[in-house]
DNA sequence: TAAAGTATGAGGTCATTA
DNA sequence: TAATGACCTCATACTTTA
């Protein structure tokens, strides 16, 4: 939904004194032995000069708080200059193995491949100091299990005011539960986050700005940490598209059919109601980790072809009610013929199109246009079979439409605002080349299918409703909910985009709207200060809505699709720390 | 200098076939 | 059941042009 965050806000500075914030904690994602835990003093130090060329590598990671012996295998394991994110993933691959074991010895889980490996690993480190498990065994018939879980924490090197609120607050959690609530109380102090209720630590709210890059490794080891515990309900089966992906149900149902109600988590429950967006077809696991943090709701996944003439298959997780939605009226043309019918003319019968696939940020170029003319020229009568593949496969792959005598074409801007469900020229003026209307047009929201899920809101805010915008784009969820009729009392919106804010607060202009419309730049600026701050004044937040950037999960990235933990599509991790921050807000009330 | 033009596959799902 | 192939995908980086 929204644009593409700027590059020069991600730049993280790995010497930062937020960084050094986070060195001096215990890294609690590894409970392996590690006597560098805590003392940054000793980053680097004693690196061998074999590895001399690693040392700032090996002094980060250290510095993270994994042992650098450890930091040295991983390199070694993963080659010399190997990715950073390579050697991360291979020492957070060891601390879940770990995991594993004392998981183990707790009778949570068992898990024989791992724990044998691991066996096989700790051995190689041996002379490493730390807790032993085997000490903790001695004693386990003297002890009970509450003085032995605070003596591991203790012998873990946990501070002792962590170890007494999570012994206050998971008074018979096991102790990888335990460390899990400390991780997630350290996590939230470094971070200014609220985590999930029943590992929610009370947290001082603080303004981060540096090292989110790490902090989102946290927030994904923290994931790993639960999913390899067998805390996660669809733990070994991944969630799958469903076919037809028509999520609960379309306007055109017949009603009896479409399911009324679901079972939402008593922890999801508005207020505030959320609704998150992203593609649904993501690198493998990546809805499954939304999913989890966005409270275990299972994502609504709808194709908008059965809204419109493209295709635009997206998932989305709401705590929306889900009985008794109505369309945006009128419905919009389905197919390309009901949509553009001057391209019927010239449309050959070969081309067995109805639908267009999903509207991109990028258009066929006027080489290729002219590439397919003269291969379609260049025959008397119809085509042979393979330049109608050629042509098929290129006029699929870049939505082009028969516009003239052997004449293909890109859809045009206004083109792509209708089929969104945008007003005419939504985009076009104001500065914005037509480039950037591409680009933001082919982010946004279709808007009809949006307001078929938003609808349900309307009889619960006849007078008005407060929404917090994240990604805001060019205004998918705004347009939605005003072509809805419903009043949109005060919309805090949040855009990195200068033009795609331009035309919202255009489009609100244009529109006549009677309430207060905020934006801010950046949901990394936006932390729970000033949402608190802005909750008193306009009253709290109804709605909070958002498509977190996509860049790294969309098939069409052959350059940078590294999953969630990607450059801009790790912002997700914003979008929950935000929703995060209002619910427990909301809760708690503001002043 | 901004805008437009251009070339650049992989990863995943699903249906079909051996 | 496994192998194979068809199909689709909210993009990025570099070059050229105005």
């Amino acid at each position: 939904m929204g644009s593409n965050a700027s590059g020069d806000d991600f730049d993280f500075d790995w010497d930062t004194e937020d960084e050094l914030e986070i060195s001096e904690i215990p890294f609690c994602g590894s409970n392996l032995p590690n006597p560098t835990c805590g003392d940054v003093s000793c980053n680097g130090e004693g690196s061998s000069s074999a590895h001399s060329s690693n040392s700032k590598l090996i002094q980060d990671f250290v510095g993270m708080g994994f042992a650098e012996k450890l930091v040295v295998k991983a390199i070694e394991e993963n080659g010399e200059g190997s990715a950073e994110s390579k050697i991360l993933e291979t020492l957070l691959t060891y601390s879940v193995l770990e995991n594993s074991t004392e998981a183990e010895n707790q009778c949570i889980e068992s898990d024989h491949s791992s724990s044998d490996y691991l066996e096989g690993f700790l051995s190689d480190f041996s002379d490493v100091e730390s807790w032993s498990v085997d000490e903790d065994k001695e004693n386990a018939d003297s002890l009970s299990e509450k003085e032995k879980n605070l003596r591991s924490l203790e012998k873990m090197g946990y501070s002792a005011d962590l170890v007494k609120e999570a012994m206050n607050r998971c008074p018979d959690a096991p102790l990888a539960e335990l460390t899990d609530f400390i991780f997630a109380a350290q996590l939230a102090r470094a971070d200014g986050a609220h985590l999930p209720a029943e590992i929610k630590p009370k947290v001082n709210y603080t303004c981060s700005g540096n090292g989110e890059l790490k902090k989102r490794r946290l927030y994904a080891e923290l994931y790993e940490r639960k999913k390899h515990r067998g805390m996660l309900e669809e733990d070994g089966e991944m969630i799958r598209l469903p076919k037809p992906m028509v999520g609960f149900g379309l306007p055109t149902d017949d009603y009896s059919k479409i399911v009324r109600e679901r079972t939402l988590p008593e922890q999801a429950m508005g207020p505030p109601f959320f609704y998150y967006e992203n593609v649904a077809l993501t690198p493998k696991g990546v809805w499954d980790t939304i999913s989890r943090f966005l409270y275990d709701i299972p994502p609504e996944f709808v194709d908008s072809k059965y809204f419109c003439a493209a295709a635009r298959k997206r998932g989305y997780i709401h705590n929306l009610p889900i009985h008794n939605r109505f369309p945006l009226l009128p419905y919009l043309p389905l197919t390309i013929h009901e949509a553009f019918p001057l391209t019927k003319r010239w449309w050959p019968s070969w081309d067995t199109r109805t639908n267009l696939n999903c509207l991109q940020t990028a258009i066929g170029s006027a080489k290729l246009q002219d590439r397919i003319r003269k291969a379609v020229e260049n025959n008397d009568g119809e085509p042979p079979a393979h330049v109608q593949k050629y042509v098929l496969d290129e006029c699929k792959k870049w939505n082009l439409l028969w516009v003239g005598r052997n004449k293909v074409a890109p859809l045009e801007p206004d083109e792509f605002e209708l089929l969104l469900g945008f007003p005419r020229n939504h985009t076009r003026g104001g500065g914005i080349s037509r480039t950037d209307r591409y680009k933001s047009l082919g982010n946004s929201f279709q808007v009809n299918t949006v307001a078929f899920h938003l609808s349900t809101l309307k009889p619960l805010y006849p007078d008005g409703i407060n929404v917090l915008s994240l990604f805001s784009g060019i205004g998918g969820a705004e347009v939605a909910l005003h072509r809805l009729g419903i009043p949109l009392k005060n919309v805090v919106s949040v855009e990195i985009s200068e033009v795609n804010r331009n035309i919202v607060r255009c489009w609100w202009e244009q529109t006549n709207q009677k309430g207060n419309l905020i934006d801010f730049d950046d949901v990394q600026m936006l932390d729970a200060n000033k949402l608190e701050s802005l909750m008193g004044s306009i009253g709290g937040f109804d709605l909070v809505v958002g498509g977190s950037p996509c860049n790294n999960l969309a098939g069409s990235n052959r350059v940078s699709r590294d999953g969630l933990e990607g450059k801009e599509s790790s912002l997700f991790y914003d979008y929950f720390r935000i929703l995060d921050a209002v619910k427990s807000i909301t809760h708690r009330g503001y002043v």
